[in-house]
Parts: structure tokens; C-alpha cells; sequence
DNA sequence: CATACATATGAAACGGGTTTCAAACATTGA
DNA sequence: TCAATGTTTGAAACCCGTTTCATATGTATG
């Protein structure tokens, strides 16, 4: 409540000489500090951030936008980036978006309203808004890739190299009969999935055979259904992420399908609830921690940096666990 | 980057004008308005939010503390209320500060700095802040109860009855060894389940056998671990929340111990993932989106409150699933 | 046509920390 | 002792959208 004036006026100093005092920037003879200090004690002064920010142009607040919070793969991410935000005297304000255009649009207009420093982005739609581009802030990609008047750094993994090892695998495994759970195609990651799905399909002679589902347990689980029907000699499923390989080992497992005697089942993103399950889930990992901190350090320490465009791609591993046969050694 | 001098300068008015075109504040001549209007789509210009939250002392902003984004049920409250405050034309900003009490100070003080207009505070500690107390801003306890000068109401649900109705159950369903998995006792709802195990115990004749868990997965698996050590005989588990029952699940199935036929197993919470395990779990559900909307309400429809504190708990209801046996019409 | 009243509009103050600038004071060297 | 350099400090400007207040213009009524 109380302000920098009424600090000044009862340590008998400038409003000045309080701002220095706390902020270190200048040197005030220690008597007057004494004053000072005991003058912020005794009226429980808070400096207003808001006013700082409105003279320092900046909140020192890096926005989050992503499609959902309530899936675990973003949540992830964000208790990272929070993490490292905090670590660097930052804020993360995170922004719920959906796959929505607009809330998008208004979420980076809000963010360069309230003088954020920066925006990692790892939401996606069809439609990138043009907001994007001519952003006075430094926006980076994360979990996507946006050309260069979008994002000033793009930071993925190797999805199609994941989608690939996935594939390889279960044909390793003996899968005769995949079936690939598409991801919405307008995300980046789900179509790099896709692609190596149909390359590799190509590559073998095998037909396509593929279903389409967002990222959410209740479409899942239809459209696992949905799978079994069109595809009954399905052993195998490659699904676009953990979430819905949850899903569709949920219908098997009421339909009494062996997973992995009768269908083979892989991942994607190895979140925490994928050794959770039972049984734990072959799943594809990409390097999440070390993506966040990339992301980070590309808004935050952004000095020395060549004016050039960067991309950032990781490195993706295949975590073989139970729902696929095992291979190699212990088969 | 444009300011509204600018945009004044541009349409041949002052900022006033300007100012009363955006807002509607007040008649402006159409012919002027038009000028304006030109003006601002010209200039791309987006007024500044943070010079108008100081002048206003208010950043339209509801704070939201949890203990953790990593936890489903503070994930899927988080979703409701941010989906609430935008209807109100409020921005949700959440703040993430486990069980530390000076993450929780430091995350209030953040609030009150940014001229935050409220805050929900769903964590918890052993010690309670003053800065509670004394915080310019109403706060509103959710999930936990708080006493009246902390917290200007407070929303709940009858946790105790929750875990009644849980113990009746397995009871019912005839277990005969039930251990109680204790969340942290600083927690109250935690503490609520707990009296209630202790209570049908001693009604009933039972000893009790308690272990301890933080809410997390991993914490969840060494616990239930030394559950079955200290235990042997345990043919029925009540689970601090819903997180701990799945990692209990998993340590059971794993130890090739059949749910419900040996061990029956009673969540709380009921969070999505609850139907996504195999079997599905057995849990006590509370009417989370209506107590979403009840803290949102206390905080903005704050008009023509009674000074006196507000208690509100609302009622629990057990979702019988397949962790536990059927009783009743399908036994 | 003059008085009264409503409407439109800009100048200036405001909110509250920060920083610049110059004045005031202290210290060092000649 | 005086000039020169360094240090401390407060007044005032600044960031920028909003609002107040007074002026100016227009309309309605007598």
C-alpha cells in the first residue's frame, strides 16, 4: 500500500535515494541506508512491480504459450521452463491456447501489452497469425518449427528419426499389420511421426493403414475403437503420442487383447505416467530438460548472437519397456 | 511500440481522444473516431497494459498458488478457473511453489506487487505466511481450509466423509486388513482422510496401519513397497489420493497380486486418469468445476458481501469402479 | 436573440519506481 | 590554500494510458 514517496518522506531521504538503497545501484552513506531500511520494515513496503516495469520496458517474464495444460507432456514443460525462468530471475506466465487462432493472436498481443521479455511457443494451428511475425519481442519455437519470420529459434527433436527407430522396431518385433494413431497434422511433430510411418511403409511394401486423433484420452479411446473395426488384423500400433497410446491400450485391455502377445503398442514423449502404466510403455524419449534449457537460453542470453536463424534439433531414443516383444539379448 | 501520443499525433487528436475511442468512455464525434480508428490499424498499435494497470491498481489478474503443475488434480483445477477468469475478463497467473512457505511468501508478495486483483490459495504448508494476514488482496483458500484471517472464505469438500465412505466400502466389500496410505499431514484434506480411517478403525475394532506419501508417483511406489513388508496381511488399501493408488497399482500388479480378488484399492479424487487405468480405479469424487466456480465467485461478485467469513463444503460421492468389488445389486 | 444546458475535447495531473542531471559536499594533489 | 576530481543526493523528467477539469462548441428554451 504504501508507496516510495512515503518510505522517502519517513527516512527523511529522496524517493531517489530509497530506490538506490534497495536496488543497490548506487552508493548511500550508511546512515541514511540504516533509515532507509528501517523506514521499508516499518511499513511493510513493497515496491510496485508494475511501475518498475512500465519505466524498465520490461516484466522480466517469459510467456508459455501451449495447447493444453492439461496434457502431462506439457505440463512437463512448463515445470521446466519455470524452473529455469526462476533460476534467471524471470517469470513463466503460461498461456492455455488450445488450437484456437485467436486465443493465439490475443495471448502474444497480451504478452507484448504487459512488456514480457520474451515468448517460447509450442502451440500450433493451420493458421500462424501474422502477430507473430512482426512481434517486437523474441519469440522461439519449442516442440515445432516455424520459419524464420516467425520464431527467431526453432527447437524439435528428430520425430520422423523417432517414428522411424518406433517402426523399425515393431517390425523387429514381428509386426506384419501396423496401424498408425495420426496425430492432428497440423503439429509439426505429428506429421514428421506420420511421414516416417509412410515411408517406412513404402520402403517395406506395407500398406498404410492409419487412423487420426488428438492429443486427449476421450478421443483415444474412440478412436481406438474405431481401429479395431476397420483394422482387424492390426498387431501393431503406432501412436502419436503417450496419451493416446494410454488410451488405446485401455480399449484392448477391456477387449481382452494381449498387448504384447497380440498387439504390439509404441509411444511417443515418455512422460511420467508411461512407466506408470501396466504394462510399463515402449515409448520414444526426446531430451525435454535439455529442450527447455536450449529454448531458455536462446530468449535469455541472447547477447553475442549471430543474426542468423537457428534450429535446434534433438536427439530422440527409444525406450523399449512392455507393451512391445522384446528384442536383441533377452528375446 | 507505438504509444497512444503517437496514435494522437497521427489522427490529428489527443490522447484523451484516443484514450475514450478504445474504452468508449465517453462520445467522441464519429468523424473523429474514424480518424482514430484509421490511426490505430496504421500504427499496430497495442495500448500498454502495464501503464493502465497502474493507473488503475488493478491487473484484471487472479493468482493461483499450487503446490504442483505435475500433479493432474492441480492441472485440472488450474484448467476450470483459468477458463473461469477469462470469462470474467480476467487472467489467470499461476504461480507453482511446493511446499515451500517461502515460495508461497515471495509468490503472494509477486501478486501484491502486480497489482493482482485476488488469489486462490490451493497449497499448503506446516507454517502459514503472515503475509497472508496482512495481504492488501482477498485471498480464497481452496482445497484446504484456512482460518478467518487468512483467508476471506474458504471451499472444501467433505474429505472426511470422502474417506468414510471409502473405509465403508472396503469394509462392505469385505476387507478385513485395510491400510490407510497417509498423504502429508500438513495437507488438510489429507488430515481429514486420515481421522476418518482412525475413527472407522476404532469403531470397528480395527488396529490401524498407516504409511506416509508425499503426492507423487515415485514416492507412491517405495511406500507401497513397504506397505506390503509392514503388512503382509493388507487385503485392502486406502490411498491418499488418486496419484498414490495408481503408483500402488502398479507395485500390486507387478508383484503379481490381483486387484480387486486379493487387494481392493479406494482412490481420491477421481482426476481423468483414474478411468484410464486397467482397472479402472475405485475413488471418491469431488465436484471440482463447482468448486472452481464458487472460489472465482468469491472473488470477483465480491459486491455485496457480508463481512463474515464463508465456509463452504461441498458433498463427496463414491465412484465405485473396478479396483474394488461390486457390492450391492451386482455382487 | 440571449440564457441555460448538454456535449465534445484537449491540457494536465496522476499512478509509482527509476534515472538523469546538476548541485552540494568531500577528498586529493599541488 | 586553491583547483581538480570524486562522491552523495534530491528535483524533476520519464514510462504511458486514464481521468479530471475547464474550455469550446452546439442545441434548446424563453
Amino acid at each position: 500500500m504504501s508507496s516510495i514517496r512515503e518510505v522517502a518522506k519517513l527516512a527523511g531521504v529522496s524517493p531517489a535515494t530509497v530506490s538506490r538503497v534497495m536496488n543497490g545501484t548506487a552508493n548511500v552513506v550508511p546512515e541514511k541506508r540504516e533509515r532507509v531500511l528501517a523506514a521499508i520494515a516499518q511499513t511493510d513496503f513493497v515496491p510496485n512491480e508494475v511501475a518498475r516495469t512500465l519505466f524498465k520496458k520490461s516484466a522480466k517474464t517469459i510467456g508459455l504459450i501451449i495447447p493444453s495444460i492439461r496434457n502431462p507432456y506439457f505440463t512437463q514443460l512448463a515445470d521446466f521452463l519455470d524452473a529455469l525462468a526462476e533460476q534467471n530471475g524471470y517469470r513463466l506466465s503460461l498461456y492455455n491456447v488450445g488450437r484456437d487462432p485467436e486465443k493465439q493472436r490475443a495471448a502474444i498481443q497480451m504478452l507484448v501489452a504487459a512488456n514480457a521479455d520474451g515468448v517460447i511457443y509450442a502451440a500450433e494451428t493451420d493458421v500462424l497469425h501474422e502477430s507473430l511475425k512482426s512481434c517486437p519481442i523474441p519469440v522461439v519455437a519449442l516442440d515445432t518449427r516455424l520459419s524464420g519470420e516467425y520464431a527467431q529459434a526453432c527447437i524439435y527433436a528428430d520425430y520422423y528419426q523417432g517414428a522411424r527407430l518406433a517402426m523399425e522396431h515393431l517390425l523387429d518385433c514381428g509386426c506384419k499389420s501396423i496401424v498408425c494413431i495420426k496425430g492432428p497434422q497440423q503439429v509439426y511433430s505429428a506429421r514428421c511421426r506420420y511421414e516416417a510411418y509412410r515411408d517406412v511403409c513404402c520402403e517395406r511394401g506395407l500398406a498404410e493403414q492409419t487412423v487420426t486423433c488428438e492429443y486427449d484420452f476421450g478421443e483415444g479411446l474412440a478412436v481406438t475403437e474405431t481401429l479395431l473395426e476397420r483394422f482387424p488384423a492390426v498387431d501393431g500400433i503406432l501412436a502419436c503420442n503417450d496419451i493416446v497410446a494410454i488410451s488405446a491400450y485401455k480399449v484392448l485391455h477391456q477387449r481382452k487383447i494381449a498387448v504384447p502377445q497380440q498387439i504390439q503398442l509404441v509411444g511417443f514423449d515418455d512422460i511420467d505416467l508411461s512407466t506408470l502404466l501396466s504394462p510399463e510403455l515402449t515409448t520414444v524419449r526426446q531430451p525435454l530438460r535439455e529442450m527447455a534449457e536450449k529454448a531458455m537460453e536462446q530468449l535469455i542470453r541472447r547477447d553475442n548472437e549471430t543474426e542468423m536463424k537457428k534450429e535446434f534439433m534433438f536427439p530422440v531414443v527409444l525406450i523399449q519397456r512392455e507393451t512391445t516383444k522384446r528384442r536383441g539379448t533377452e528375446q
